[in-house]
DNA sequence: ATTACCCTTGTACCAAAGTACAATTGGCAC
DNA sequence: GTGCCAATTGTACTTTGGTACAAGGGTAAT
């Protein structure tokens, strides 16, 4: 009996979801939870889950932090990420620091059902419409951050995660303390991140990489 | 006589929204700008408006860069953001940096005489439908972000500078070179700023200020 | 002229960041 | 198996970053 965790703030949401996975499982477990420290617990007292959907934006956390955390803390649980917003380099994002799959809350109930057994046998889920996407948008300037999208995805996992807790500010301290390993660790792969950014301090990477993904807090285009 | 500026790069908007104006407020002096350099401009002159009306997308301004920047030098002035689009989250952006209003364009005129009476009484407007919407998304976010730009509004001119540069990952030796003055002195900059941001590292200000947009607003200081 | 604030700089000290080198573990592929 | 690589940790070191304290010069307002 596959065990399903639907983190949602929205009730309405995970009543959805939870349909999609009766479709998609045999008799499966739904665990519901609202916030991240429930997922977070939840986790802790079954071990790993066979699924966990996770909403981008629910109380606690912002953006990819309760992502990280979960793949650090659990990474042998399958997560899909489920977000109102589809931006490809949000689904990009979420996949290079390892979501199983990405699904916007627009999806058609067949497709989302059709997602969830991809996941569940192993393979990553992405919107059709963005796999071919991809590649082709960004007029300008955007030739340097290109670059340094290429270099930010020779990192490896854990110096993603590394990358993104750099983005939120936190001390080498803190990082070691939120994925559980030591300082030395942190420092080991923050200077690695350096090198394979090319920049020399944290500061730039925090910056540099902050360009990629300004857009998923604020879309402000025109006026 | 109050002193209305209203800046958009279409004419016919400004003749619409100069009749709201006129009919909100008692022979008001109505004074017209169709790009970011002229309300400026205005601004120094005359010191402080009673309100401003400010379309968001104007000529050298794209976003809310206008905004803040005007929010920066000219913090007596009441600013009501115009704007085409009335997505939510540009909304609760616009109130965050500082906006006392925010009116879409498609809001009937009646409506927006009586939202420019209720800013110049001290109040903030926002659209009907949103001002219910809004407590449910983000409430402590956006306090945050609000509380920030309080935050950031005391820095002082050379203290700007300073910020925009940690914005661009600089070591304090080349802020230092960038500005002409001693590494000493950057370093007693950016305790300062810490300080008033209430931040620990300049990594950590660099974050904050960027979830502001601010990119820019330091280069005009002083001008 | 006194106050207040900004900008500047210095010294000294401590904490955090980053580098270099070496080593161990575990998984995965050939 | 052997080899490769991610991940981990350690020691030791240098460089930045950041704080605390003190102080001189400039400008503007009271």
């Amino acid at each position: 009996m596959p065990q399903i965790i639907i983190a949602d703030d929205h009730p309405m949401v995970r009543g959805a979801l939870a349909l999609a996975v009766e479709s998609a499982f045999d008799q499966p477990e739904i665990l519901e939870c609202a916030h991240l420290a429930g997922v977070m617990q939840l986790l802790e007292s079954i071990g790993a889950a066979d699924l966990l959907l996770l909403d981008l934006r629910m109380p606690g956390v912002d953006g990819f932090e309760g992502l990280v955390r979960i793949r650090s803390q659990f990474p042998a649980t399958p997560v899909v990420v489920i977000s109102a917003l589809e931006d490809p380099r949000l689904v990009r994002e979420a996949l290079a620091l390892g979501a199983m799959g990405f699904i916007p809350k627009s999806t058609p109930r067949a497709e989302i059902v059709a997602a969830l057994s991809l996941v569940a046998a192993g393979g990553t889920y992405r919107p059709d419409d963005l796999a071919l996407a991809e590649p082709a948008p960004d007029p300008k300037g955007q030739a340097a951050d290109d670059d340094f999208l290429q270099r930010v995805l020779t990192l490896t996992p854990q110096q993603r995660r590394v990358l993104q807790l750099l983005g939120t500010g936190k001390l080498n301290k803190e990082i070691a303390y939120d994925l559980d390993i030591a300082e030395t660790t942190v420092k080991a792969h923050v200077s690695s991140i350096l090198h394979k950014l090319r920049v020399y301090s944290r500061t730039q990477a925090v910056v540099m990489a902050g360009r990629l993904h300004l857009d998923s807090f604020a879309d402000v285009a025109e006026g």
